[in-house]
DNA sequence: TGTACATCAGTGAACGCGCGTTCACTGATGTAC
DNA sequence: TGTACATCAGTGAACGCGCGTTCACTGATGTAC
């Protein structure tokens, strides 16, 4: 878990008066209710799926009853959205601290970033079914919540490792089938923060890869690579290698003689 | 939907005398009431999401009351089965029919079976999601059910149109990374009809690339690149060419002086 | 062709369950003076 | 330091709802003789 959580993904109803002064006693305590609440919640939903939340089955397990959790979420929605910007955020964190975690600078951090967002997957299969499975029942996700900080986040992270070193004219000049204009139009009305900064083709391609590692990791976590059993991790370290290399391999190199910095074995 | 569908996938619980024996008008009458209450579960299915489903609200789309339908499914779970089974069933035919329309040899077929697949999905999020999204609560799948057959005929047209005129040699010898030994026997251990009859690394290749597919396809139907908004499907044609042509780039030319079989544009 | 009987589709009534949410309350914790 | 008051966490009781499933039944359809 990240040391910045406790406190990041709170609900407090009523923002506490100074946002940077000291916790009072009660307001130490509400936040470590909210924890507990939902860490709670995380151990339902990884006991019985995320489908199956419900305040009643929280309370329960907590020796609460429902009704005080309303002092905490004003709805069961609410702390389902918690729950779901939670999950992108600790997800985020895992990717990030994969990356951080790569000393050997022979080593490709893209794959280490990968291995880590499938490694936090199969960890936690629910978690990944609550945001990335069919949405629950009668749930609504609020528009434009925190969990688009969270995608735009990680989303980053992978922009960065996939594409660090490369100029935007190398990017632009990659080797894909020629995109329609309305495509690319569309593609650099995106915001900067958001994949905008990137010229089309590399958004091409940064969506693909990332539809790459997420379908197979979508695959196992919902149990239809379950004939190849043990031996994901090393399927799926040898898919994004290969893909890693293939998608370098279509960007040419920097004007001038000197490469910029190439894909690592 | 399919010629074969009517019936394939109807659970009537005492099997007809005899299995070519012309239907007689109740059996008739009975299996087009199953079909009427699969239409209306799709329905609602399409209407709330599959996690929403209940007998009651079948029932009650139909205009009878839920003990009715005990005569059809002995629970709900029978009929969640069948839903599901027919969902299989009615996207690999999709993908058969994407493939079959492919009339100009110009065009590749890996990418048409691709593109029906997307296509399904996208035409029917909710029943795409039954399939690949999270189990539904309390639903526990039969194991080695019908679903593994839908599944397998799925992964042999991709198999046919992806691998189709290489030669096992070919196969044998496609540019990967090498694989661990014991991956390799779990591979050569898969059953004939699944993938077993394929070389290890083409077994993870056809994997890759299925989840590349499904990855993609995955993200949209579950709404997380709608900032792309109406080019998915280029999006998708554009990854997809891109993918066949760097798995073909990695297969070496059959032996002697013609070359197989190659990507088409 | 007629009749007795089996099969089947469907209903009415009821079961026990878990759910989200609201209301009025109690007692403990914290704050202002 | 003491006291009056506000805030807060939590409970008890209850609401209306939808769910899967079972049981005993009725009337229509089909079959055997």
């Amino acid at each position: 878990m990240s040391p910045a959580e406790a406190g990041s993904t709170v609900p407090t109803s009523p923002a506490p008066p100074a946002p940077s002064a000291p916790l009072t006693l009660r307001e130490r305590r509400r936040a470590a209710a909210v924890q507990e609440i939902l860490s709670a919640a995380e151990e339902h939903i990884g006991r019985e799926g995320p489908h199956s939340l419900s305040l009643r089955a929280v309370a329960r397990s907590l020796g609460m009853t429902v009704q005080a959790l309303y002092h905490y979420f004003p709805s069961r929605d609410d702390l389902v959205t918690a729950l779901i910007t939670k999950a992108y955020d600790d997800l985020a964190d895992a990717v990030q601290v994969a990356v951080d975690a790569v000393a050997d600078p022979g080593l490709s951090r893209m794959v280490a970033a990968a291995e880590g967002y499938r490694r936090w997957a199969v960890a936690n299969p629910e978690r990944f079914q609550l945001i990335y499975g069919a949405p629950l029942r009668h749930y609504a996700a609020p528009t434009d919540g925190p969990t688009t900080q969270a995608v735009r986040r990680m989303s980053a992270i992978f922009e960065r490792e996939l594409f660090g070193g490369l100029t935007t004219q190398q990017l632009a000049a990659a080797d894909i089938p020629p995109l329609s204009p309305a495509l690319r139009e569309e593609l650099e009305r995106l915001p900067p923060d958001g994949l905008g900064s990137l010229p089309p083709p590399a958004v091409a391609i940064i969506l693909s890869a990332w539809g790459h590692m997420h379908g197979l990791v979508s695959l196992e976590v919902f149990g239809h690579t379950s004939f190849v059993d043990t031996h994901q991790a090393e399927i799926f370290r040898i898919a994004m290698h290969t893909m890693l290399a293939d998608i370098h391999r279509r960007i040419p190199p920097a004007d001038g003689a000197a490469r910029a910095r190439r894909p690592r074995p």
